[in-house]
This record gives C-alpha cells, structure tokens and sequence, in this order.
DNA sequence: TTCTAAAATGTAATCCATTACATTTTAGTA
DNA sequence: TACTAAAATGTAATGGATTACATTTTAGAA
C-alpha cells in the first residue's frame, strides 16, 4: 500500500505539497497537481484514515444507538441518517442494543476512544439522565425519543398533539368507549401519547376507565397486540375504538377481533401509529399517525452536524410534523 | 483527553509499561499494573483508536455493504452480523447503497483507506467481476448472494434445492397450472430458483408456459407482487397455485386474488418465500421458504473473521439450511 | 557476598498524514 | 538589472500508541 511518501518520490515533490493537492489547497502549480495526481492515480493511493484521523482528531464517523434496526421504524430512520452522514462524508457506524443500556454505554465509550466524532440515540428513555455526562463532552442528538430534564438536542413529531388529533378524530365519529394499548416502556412518545389520549376524554367530558387501558409488552409486538386488544374486547362493555401506539399493535388487534368475529371497522375502530409498512398490505388498510421516520433521520443528522461544527444557535428542540392518515380502519359509530 | 503519557506520568512509569498494561503483556509486576490502572482510572483515559489502528494497522471495523436496510430481510441480516462483530470487538459500518454500484464501491474504497478491515456484500449480482480486484487485496465475503464465476467466499441457502422442495410439494398437492412470480433483477437466488421452478415441472412432465412466469419489479414490492397476480389471474386458464420468490410478492398476490374474488387457498395456493415478518400477521398465513436470516449473518461474520485472521482451509462456500413451513396459503387442488 | 539469568522497565523509532515555519522560486516594479 | 512581495515548495514537528531493542532491577545460585 502505497503511503504519500511514495507519492512524493514518484511525482518528485515533498509530502507537504502532496497533501496539499490531497486537500485541495490552491497555493500549488498546476502543472505539480497534475504531476501529483498522476503518481497518486498510478500507484492507486488512498490516504490512511487512521493517521489522517490521528491528526486533525476527527474521525468523520457518527455512531448510531439504536434498540433493534430489525424494527422498520428504526431502519427507516437509519436510512435517514445514512443517507445524510455520505452526503457529509460521514460513515456510520450503528450500535445495536437490543435496549441494553450496558450496550449503550459501550457504544458510547466509542466517543471516549475517539473511534466516532458524535452519535445519535434513537431510543433515549424519559428519565434517563446517564447521557449527561458524554453529552458535556461530546456533540449527542436524541432522535425521536428523550430524556424529559436534559438539555440535549432533540429532533422528534409532537406525540401529545398527534395523540390529541386522534381522538379528537375518533371522539368525532361517534365513539365513546375508547380504548388504547400502551405500552409499559420508558419513552416520552409511549407517556405524550397517553396523556394526549386521557386529556381528549377528560376535555369531551368522557369518563376514563381503567380497563380500557392496555399495557402491551416493551416490545410492541404483533402478538402482543393480538393479546392486549383479546382482553379489551372480551369485557362486558367492550370499547368500540381502540387507539394503538403502533402500527404493529393495531395489526395484532385487528387480527383479534377478526378472531373474536367483530368487524373492523363496522363494529370496531383501530387507529395505529408510525405509518410503517405494513399498513396498507391488507385490508382494512390502517388509520394511522405517519411519522416522516426517513426525515426525522435526516435532520438528527444535520444536527449533529451542526453540534459537531460548533454552529452556533443551534436549535435544540424540533419538530417535524405528522400526519394524519384516515384509511379503512376507522368509522363513524353505528349504534 | 488525556492520553497515555499522561497516565505514565501519574503512574511514574514509562508508555512502554503503560501499553503493556493496557495490552495485557504479562511482563509487568502487579503492584505496577495496579499503579497504572489506578492513573488510567484518575484520568478516564481511554486509548485513541486513530493512533492505536495507525500502529497496528488494523481498524476493528468491518464494512457492510446492503442494497436497502430498510428491508426486513436484510435488517435481520444486519443484526445477525452486528452482533458477531461485537462479540468479536469489532464495530460495523453500513453502507446503504441503494443498489448504486457508484455507491458500493465507494463503499469498498474503505478499505484501501483502512477505515475497515473487511467487508461483507449483501446484494452482489450474479455476473458482476468487479469485486474481484477487491477481494484479491480484502477479506471479502459474500452472504446470500454471489457472483457465479468468482472465487470469493459466500454464505448462502440452497436455493435450487428451496425451490424444488416446493415445487414438489405443490405438485404433490395436484396441481398442475404452476406459476411463478420471479423478478428481473440480476440475482443468483432468482435465477436458481427458477431454475428450479422450471426443471420442477419438467421433472413432472408439466409443460411451461411463459404465461405463467410473470416478472415483478427489482423492488420486490408489494404493488408489484399485486399487479403480476393481476396478471395471472385474469388469463383464461388461470393458474392454481403461484410460486413468489418473496413473502411480500406473496403477500401482494393474496391481496389480488382476494380483490378478484379468488379465494386462498381454496381456489388458489400462493407460496412465499424468505419467511420475514409479515407471513403471520393475517389469514391466510404464507406457506413460505425460511431463511436462517440472522444466522446467515453471523456466519459471514465468522468466515470475515477467519479470512482477516489469515485462518488456513477456511470453507468458501457455505451453505445454511433453509425451511419449508407450511401453513394455511397453500391446499391441495380442488377441481 | 558476588555473579548471572530472568524479570521488569525504559528509550526511542515507528506508523502516516498534516501543518507551522522556513526556504526557494517567480513575477512584477523600479 | 536589482530588488521585493507573492507564490510555490520544502523541512521537520506533531498527533498517540506500539514495540524492538536497551537498560536496570531482582531473585537465585555459587
């Protein structure tokens, strides 16, 4: 592997003058870039990352912390990110914790050891205050998740609002017996998006009822979904709407109440959340809150971009905005 | 940061006896090395990488090259190698190309500038050579796809054999009027699994008919799985069961035939493949292939590691078994 | 106690690109 | 032609960890 040593004996010139034509700075002859160019293409030379690296301390790697890239969500929002970091030369490097924070930690530690200039979180926990300590240190985004007392830059949709223009939607149709299946996580969406669920009652004048309010497993899956939603529909006074913080959720209750024979959504509304995929793969196709997860990616990348250049007046809460999709799984109430 | 002069100093020994502490050279007493420890705890220092790889000439990052990462099939993939590089303390950077070639092999350019110390290529197509002068210089290895006439080591299912297994199982189910949705990208797993299709029905003297091999688009889409079910089934003799060689192309033609009133599986077996998220989600669950995706992933990662440890006799083509599940798409004909 | 081999530690070179500072070349002016 | 400022190029220090080789310390033998 040729080193710009090489170069500078095979073009006749010091090393100082081929790194001034790797950098591009103007104070060389043109006929010597040319004559530098030529050695650096004939003896196919490509700098070394890790000396470069050693020397400006950079590194023009951003680390990824995310709980699981399996989960669509998330690699929607890795391809965002991803496709921002090239646009800015950056490679990134994706830390896959399955939500261990030991993990977490140890991906951040990549910071420490220089091997990354900045990362973002993608599933930061509402109270979780560890951050602090690398974020003083180190250029850190929080995307689409946060930490509630930190001043971190955070880049996520407004989940209260988005919770509010569900139900203020479902309260429209009709519905009265309004269910949602949570989740027992640690993420402000899981906790705004409940708040926004019981203030739409409370604001109408509904009375909330205890048993209308499902926890589904930390992971929001499909089965428990299927499982949570079982439970609301088998009750004497069964919801006729049922509000899902995600699409997968929403999946598993409707396969539920296809299982149990109640229609959706003649006799039952559900309403997902996130807009992935598999929302339009069936009928009914799902009502649902879309989240612009490829965008949300994008700009926690312009961010910390922004973090990493020390760019003053940074702004360190935004909000993109969501959409609401009315699709064929909700209805007017048909007493 | 402090850095490893700093901790000779508070431990008033030389670098040299740091690195060894931090190299675990067992040539230090243990008094020193709980003196020097106790200075690297002081000053939380942690060893630059740059500095650490530019001397060693090595990264500890591995290269992975995906077409899409948003696709569940090659996420899954991706955590399967994710998690063997940790394990192995090697951190892994991914490059999602979008099918660009431009933009895969940009992506490999990382090795020339040691960024990386290998790669692994998730969507090779089957005639591309251009790898070659890479992986004459890397460690390369090739998962799931590969390029036929190149003798780089690859991770792989058998999908001549996958095909056939449900060739003959349809068959065996009496149908006779066999289609298939393929795709006309440029993979060895399309092109073997029609092959398999085709010597299938030869084997059974059951004749092909060009009408029934419809090609969707590169994407694999949903949409496109849709509309070449359309296809298919508004021709005159229109097929009774249809091979997909995705779950989601699978998923789409259900989707059409229920549009057109054809009823699965009773009056149609639809066949997927790859067994990804969605094959449960709704009725008819997808008879499908499985693919062992993330061990797929893991095994790349061992055989990288072996050939960037330079290992003898390592085993360049790999095949991991697939499974046929069967499961409420597909029924035996019923004329 | 003295000597020797082994153990422990230290010194300085090395990896390679960048860049401050020094020197040489060039172009333009008097 | 002589001189000066600007342009072009060069020299050598730098970044931080590793490691070959050199030196010192220690333990055990005589």
């Amino acid at each position: 592997m040729a080193t710009i040593t090489d170069v500078a004996k095979e073009a006749n010139v010091s090393v100082a003058t081929v790194s001034r034509v790797l950098n591009k700075k103007n104070s060389v002859k043109p006929e010597t870039v040319e004559r530098v160019q030529k050695a650096i293409e004939k003896l196919s030379f490509e700098p070394n990352m890790s000396a470069r690296n050693l020397r400006r301390n950079e590194t023009r790697v951003i680390l990824i912390i995310a709980p699981n890239i399996t989960n669509p969500y998330y690699s929607h929002i890795l391809a965002g990110i991803g496709d921002a970091a090239n646009e800015s030369k950056y490679s990134a490097l994706i830390y896959n914790t399955s939500g261990d924070i030991a993990r977490e930690k140890a991906g951040l530690e990549m910071l420490k050891k220089k091997r990354a200039d900045g990362a973002i979180l993608l599933a930061n926990g509402m109270n979780s205050t560890w951050i602090q300590e690398y974020s003083k240190e180190y250029p850190i985004v929080q995307c689409s998740e946060y930490a509630l007392k930190l001043d971190i830059p955070r880049i996520s949709i407004d989940n209260y609002k988005a919770a509010t223009d569900v139900m203020n939607y479902v309260i429209g149709l009709g519905h009265k017996r309004i269910a949602t299946i949570s989740s027992s996580n640690n993420y402000v969406s899981t906790a705004l998006r409940l708040q926004g669920y019981l203030d739409s009652l409370k604001c109408h004048d509904l009375e909330i009822h205890k048993e209308y309010i499902s926890m589904a497993s930390v992971d929001y899956s499909f089965k428990s979904g299927k499982s949570c939603a079982y439970e609301l529909l088998q009750q004497k006074y069964r919801p006729t709407a049922i509000f899902c913080i995600s699409d997968i959720l929403a999946l598993g209750a409707i396969t539920a109440a296809s299982e149990l024979g109640i229609r959706v959504p003649e006799d039952l509304t559900v309403i997902g959340f996130d807009d992935v995929d598999n929302t339009t793969m069936f009928h009914p196709y799902i009502t649902t809150i879309a989240q612009p997860c490829y965008e949300l990616g994008k700009e926690s990348f312009r961010i910390l971009n922004a973090c990493m250049n020390d760019e003053k007046g940074i702004n360190k809460k935004i909000v993109l905005p969501h959409k609401f999709i009315i699709r064929e799984s909700s209805a007017p109430i048909s007493i």
